[in-house]
DNA sequence: TTAAGCTTTCTTTTT
DNA sequence: GAAAGCTTAA
């Protein structure tokens, strides 16, 4: 805590250090903390290293180091908590506050993009946009990159030029892995080699389009942020200054943009009060460009950097964690570490083999009951996947029996298509020049499609104003059919442009749905028409304590929660088996774990590991699964599944099962029982006689 | 130019 | 087994 005097005339800077025993913390770290968690807790000002293997109490090393330093004095509003995922920064935050009482509602935490949008904001117009700038989510850019498409007139079909989506996930892997698009495209994409011309003029035209209509897509918001830190030296100060202490959490999957990100923040501080904290063996981000090489260089980044590890399993039984070690040791590229556990031995892993997905569901269902009769709660319990349609036929299954569960994978809430219609109507309202939001709007209307949405565009699209040019079109000329819907729409502009509707968001989302008439549209279209009203009534709800449409937008637009029942209306019901991937469940435990559809080829997953490093990815990935259990993990494989068209063939376990050695796990061979008789002994037996009506709840 | 109806394609993970 | 694509009628 004392710095060298400068030898410069100046007058001299003595630093008196605090007493240490004269300060009393309201939390006692000793006690609550083990000797590596308070060394980083305790650990000086100036850039650290933090490797934290998995259920080392990361999280709760980073909760009780926040509290420290604003026990010491630090204003909650220098901290800035980069995280994975919004969810986390909220977990973190609300862990201090009920930690000291501390409000970090002011603080500055949330994912990389989330903060960028943010902080963007202010400085926009030094960047070439309006401070009113909208988000594109991938759909959006993605309408976008083929409305450039179709414009120059490229040929698609004899060519068989790429789609929107793929031209987004190639520029988005170029950017993020700081590639040049030739080569992601010699080297990854070659198939499209010989229209590498074409596609990098659309490449250049969506650039130009975004910037037009005033929007960001997520990979713009961290180029930005970039740019504006590296390019802007009077900014970076104002920034650096504000945020004195920057904490990263799972620092293992940044990309080079987040990485550069960060090492600008704190570039011109003395000292670099930056803390990372992350794991080689649980990064499972590479396929969009993060590579934990900058965890592994970062002491060479930051000379006098200290280094420290967080290697004591609090988490796991023995059992599970030697588990979780053979499979990892099987991976070249790693830096070995040890994990010591700290618990008691428990229950052996099981890894059990079904004879199809059906009988796997019904096994893991069963087995979830059980689980509670012995007085575990539902919300103890979780099943992990590689893949989203995994989880399928044991969503069936719980219904069935009337488990009530939560998922954590597929589609989001806000991808849904009637979500987006409804914010893209409040998108134009604070950005009318967003023209994707523009045409997916006027699309609504019947006998308009592309072509008539793209007509009306061209009139108004330049205006300083395209809203207000669109108010003032005569549609007499419009095509016939369409004139209706067009005035209608033109009433709902005028109306959510009203200052009573603009500044409250959910008042505007009820105003398009029934004065609009998107309640309509919704009815024509859809069969579950009633489902969606539903959910556009719960937008409205999450939209409430919004005081302006800016802010809901934002928030939205990088929000990420999945369509999972409640996670809108927050209805808290507790009692709940959470369904995850394996991506989402980064960073969670439960007491016990299912992991099911281990089965080669699906996971690993065939496309991803036809490299070497997708393979060992591919491996941390199942290694991030086995160590969210604390004390039951059952691995589960089908021995059969049925393919594309419903083809029962046979399915080979996975190598992650197969190349662990046997004394390592329990095997259990499931066998149905006979329909008869149902006996509830062995456990290891699987019912199927439950009454197909008896146990639905719903 | 839109919209409906039939055919083909593709299913990884996410901010 | 769904979503996107293509074809054809209005």
């Amino acid at each position: 805590m004392s710095s060298d005097p400068p030898a410069r005339p100046a007058p001299r800077r003595y630093v008196v250090a605090r007493t240490p025993a004269s300060k009393s913390y309201r939390v006692d770290y000793a006690r609550e903390l083990n000797e590596e968690q308070k060394a980083v807790v305790f650990a000086a000002d100036g850039p650290a290293l933090v490797v934290a293997g998995a259920g080392s109490g990361k999280t709760r090393t980073l909760v009780y180091r926040v509290s420290r330093l604003i026990e010491d004095g630090i204003d909650p509003t220098a901290f800035l908590l980069l995280t994975f995922t919004n969810r986390a920064a909220r977990e973190m935050t609300k862990r201090v506050g009920q930690l000291i009482g501390a409000d970090l509602g002011r603080a500055t935490a949330g994912t990389f993009h989330s903060v960028a949008a943010r902080i963007l904001r202010p400085y926009a117009e030094l960047l070439g946009y309006r401070q009113n700038f909208t988000i594109l989510d991938p759909e959006d850019a993605k309408d976008l990159l083929e409305s450039a498409t179709s414009d120059l007139g490229i040929p698609i079909a004899e060519r068989r030029f790429p789609k929107g989506d793929v031209l987004h996930a190639l520029l988005s892997f170029a950017i993020n892995t700081g590639r040049p698009v030739p080569d992601v495209v010699a080297e990854d994409y070659p198939h499209f080699i010989a229209q590498l011309e074409p596609i990098q003029k659309v490449l250049a035209q969506f650039a130009a389009r975004k910037v037009a209509a005033n929007g960001m897509d997520y990979d713009d918001l961290l180029l930005n942020w970039k740019r504006l830190l590296a390019e802007q030296p009077a900014v970076r100060g104002a920034i650096s200054r504000r945020f004195r202490q920057v904490l990263v959490d799972e620092y293992q999957d940044v990309n080079h943009i987040q990485a550069e990100i960060v090492d600008l923040l704190v570039r011109d501080t003395d000292p670099r009060r930056v803390m990372v904290v992350g794991d080689d063996a649980q990064s499972i981000y590479a396929f969009r460009g993060a590579d934990y090489e900058a965890l592994l260089t970062f002491p060479d980044r930051y000379p006098g950097c200290s280094v420290f590890r967080l290697e004591t399993n609090y988490r796991s039984t023995p059992e599970i964690l030697a588990l979780a070690d053979a499979s990892i040791a099987q991976n070249q590229r790693r830096f070995p570490k040890i994990l010591k556990p700290t618990r008691g031995s428990g229950v052996p892993v099981v890894v059990a083999g079904a004879s199809d997905s059906t009988q796997e569901a019904q096994f893991v269902a069963q087995r979830l009951l059980e689980l509670r009769d012995e007085g575990k709660s539902l919300s103890d319990m979780a099943v992990l996947y590689r893949a989203h349609h995994q989880s399928l036929d044991l969503q069936l299954e719980l219904t069935r029996r009337g488990i009530p569960f939560e998922i954590r994978s597929g589609m989001r809430f806000f991808e849904q298509a009637h979500v987006k219609d409804v914010l893209a109507h409040l998108k134009l309202t604070l950005n009318p020049k967003d023209e994707t939001s523009f045409k997916r709007v006027l699309k609504l209307l019947p006998k308009v499609g592309e072509r008539t949405a793209a007509t009306f565009w061209t009139a108004v699209g330049e205006k300083q104003d395209p809203i207000e040019g669109f108010l003032r079109l005569d549609f007499k000329k419009a095509p016939q059919g369409a004139q209706k819907g067009l005035e209608k729409l033109a009433e709902t502009f005028a109306a959510l442009r009203r200052k009573s509707l603009s500044d409250s968001p959910a008042e505007s989302i009820r105003h398009v749905v029934a004065d609009g008439g998107y309640a309509e549209v919704v009815k024509s279209r859809w069969d579950n028409a009633a489902s969606r009203l539903d959910d556009l009534e719960a937008l409205a709800q999450f939209a409430m304590p919004y005081e302006s449409v800016e802010r809901f937008l934002e928030e939205v637009m990088l929000y990420g929660e999945t369509t999972g029942e409640e996670t809108l209306s927050g209805e808290k019901d507790d009692e709940k088996v959470v369904l995850s991937s394996i991506h989402q469940a980064k960073g969670l435990e439960w007491r016990a774990v299912f992991m099911i559809g281990l089965v080669e080829d699906r996971f690993p997953n065939a496309r991803a590991s036809r490299n070497e490093a997708g393979l060992e990815e591919e491996r941390r990935l199942f290694y991030v699964g086995v160590t969210r259990a604390k004390d039951e993990l059952t691995l589960v494989h089908p021995l059969a599944q049925l393919d594309r068209y419903g083809m029962l063939v046979v399915t080979e376990s996975s190598r992650f099962l197969r190349e662990l050695p046997e004394p390592l796990y329990e095997r259990w061979v499931l066998e149905t029982a006979a329909p008869e008789a149902a006996p509830k002994l062995p456990s290891a037996t699987v019912a199927t006689d439950f009454g197909d009506d008896e146990d639905v709840v719903n």
